[in-house]
DNA sequence: TTTATTCATTGCAATATTACGATTAATATA
DNA sequence: TATATTAATCGTAATATTGCAATGAATAAA
């Protein structure tokens, strides 16, 4: 059906798939990268340096933003987007607690 | 279109979002944990663990196969699942890179 | 005030994902 | 051999995602 059973697992285990799905996409990806490289962009900036259309972009950003990663400042009719410091540590907190679990202990089945 | 335009992005960019597509759904999600913490586990276990029906199960694991994360051993009627060790450290080494971005020198737009 | 610029939103088409019943394939056991 | 067990695959319905043209909203500049 499309829909994940989120009420089956835990906060922590959604929490995780939330942040991930969203770089689950090369362009927010590649947005992030951007906006860590430049440290602060305009939306035509990533449209050009992206080179998919403005709505395309704005939808990403859109998404980027839901999760509290970036922050958008409207200057004059542009609007300047950069990472949201105190968020990216909290989700890499999340992110690299998942990443690390250890795995010298185990034993292989195969 | 629905289809994510990968010829636009660098291969790293696409290898950073197919990582973390797959961490995408919590129910990926807690078979790898529950895989980190009983070393092994039959396919069964995890349908039992996990709550979600057999295929669908059967459907996650051949994801997370397929990028090279678990590692899968048939027992007689039964398949016994596993972390993929060294892939698992070849991916945290390229997940963490994209996380560890430095923050510091940047400065806020807003 | 008019026009230009910039970005968000809407609406839609194409494709992907999620979930599961039904079935199949493979092996173990009686 | 016949039956049971286990897991993969197939087919399909429901929903989500991606991408963009068209449009709208807000501000700046002429």
């Amino acid at each position: 059906m499309g829909l994940a059973k989120t009420e089956m697992f835990t906060d922590k285990q959604n929490e995780i798939s939330l942040f991930a799905k969203v770089f689950g996409h090369p362009a927010r990806v590649a947005i992030l990268q951007h906006l860590f490289k430049i440290s602060s962009c305009a939306c035509g900036d990533l449209v050009s340096e992206i080179g998919l259309a403005q709505p395309t972009i704005s939808q990403h950003l859109k998404e980027l933003k839901h999760l509290g990663l970036i922050k958008g400042n409207v200057e004059g009719t542009s609007v300047c987007y950069c990472i949201h410091k105190e968020n990216w540590i909290a989700m890499k907190t999340v992110m690299t607690e998942f990443l690390n679990q250890d795995v010298s202990e185990n034993q292989d089945c195969c």
